[in-house]
DNA sequence: ACCGCGCATTGATCAACGTCAATAATGAGC
DNA sequence: GCTCATTATTGACGTTGATCAATGCGCGGT
């Protein structure tokens, strides 16, 4: 949360988050098309993000975890245009968007803070463009693992021993890649050392040679 | 330009836009890493958006012509995080960003009508990821000139008659593919008799049809 | 108007990933 | 603790798009 405000301005942001809401495990915290009202951010738990396409074709956006903002994709439209469904039980806390609006115009750091947000998410976007065009299966994969572990450690957990909340489908839809695509390349990183995978249980072994896995073939 | 304001405040609004740029065709009008100071509204001509990896990737994130808002992405770090090119001479209107923050503030139209624009970024990113990693070849391609023939069309200008600006190299960062595999595809919808390609002129001739070859084969 | 280089097209071959299929392992629910 | 459905792994094979290569064309710059 943002830094630089006075007492009186923390007590008014406290304020702004209207109520809590829990999300079982499978469920959805909003759904595409539904009336878009408010921002989630959320406290514990995991989720995902899904678009649908007209023909039916589905998509994982993100995935998310505490801390991290849902629903910017809403504001456009005013209308959810996405999926967000939990990948755990879940908690988040709803924020109204018309009162975030209103007070941050009266409180520039929060209004500041909101603007950095949005176009964070418009970069990670941008990244994951370029994951998918770019670059090869195991690159993806590679990536993608550098990725979670870099959030975790941020997050205070290990950055080379965590569960993947998500299936192998979910993680294929992500990277645009299929399923069993998804499970030869963890084998492959796996006989290369890199790692160990034990079903959805991840340890790291060599975090500098995956991150080099990134790049293309050496 | 929003709407539903006062004269006032249009006159507020005016002198928002600092100055005007010129930016010569192949010229930067942002790089990567350059310190974020404004953001760009095209007035004519038309821009790529390229991010560049660390490793040397390229990837075209996005074609933005008249009226399109430019720079967003530099708002989180300060910095700009991809450069943006002028693939025909354009010209820009240059919005210093503190100016519109602190206007944002006092003209809640303002503020609304941004968030919207940058929401709407966001949506068209999830878009593209999508596109990047659910279709195929010919699918993407269609999708893509569907795109443009719509913009072309809500500028006024012709939806079935139009000149791409980039090149089949661009256009093949930009859909994840390779340049020749752009051509092929370009030539297959034109055997097909969807439009006819004479270089960079594209005369869609059934436009419903192609819009048809966005979805999974026939 | 001309020149030259960048851009586009097309073909042949290949590798990566998808598809189809069979089996195994896991864990959620009773 | 057991069972069943879901999820994951692995193999064999097919397809798509990448790669390599050669040729032709057009447009921008002088």
């Amino acid at each position: 949360m943002p830094v630089g405000l006075t007492e009186q301005e923390i007590e008014r942001v406290d304020e702004l988050v209207g109520t809590r809401r829990k999300v079982a495990r499978g469920m959805p915290l909003y759904l595409s098309g539904e009336s878009f009202q408010s921002l989630f951010a959320i406290r514990t738990g995991f989720f995902k993000t899904e678009v649908v396409s007209e023909d039916g074709r589905e998509q994982v956006t993100g995935f998310q975890m505490a801390g991290e903002l849902m629903g910017l994709d809403g504001i456009g439209t005013g209308q959810h245009n996405c999926d967000a469904r939990a990948l755990e039980d879940s908690e988040v806390c709803v924020i109204p968007f018309n009162r975030l609006s209103e007070l941050s115009r009266e409180i520039d750091t929060l209004q500041h803070h909101f603007h950095k947000v949005m176009s964070r998410e418009i970069v990670r976007d941008q990244s994951v463009m370029m994951l998918l065009g770019t670059m090869r299966a195991e690159e993806r994969l590679a990536a993608f693992l550098v990725n979670l572990s870099q959030r975790f450690l941020s997050r205070g957990y290990s950055a080379t021993e965590f569960n993947l909340r998500m299936t192998r489908e979910e993680i294929g839809s992500y990277l645009g890649l299929k399923l069993e695509t998804v499970s030869r390349g963890l084998s492959r990183l796996q006989d290369e050392g890199l790692l160990s995978v034990s079903n959805k249980n991840i340890r790291i072994h060599k975090l500098d040679d995956l991150k080099k896995a990134m790049s293309p073939r050496c």
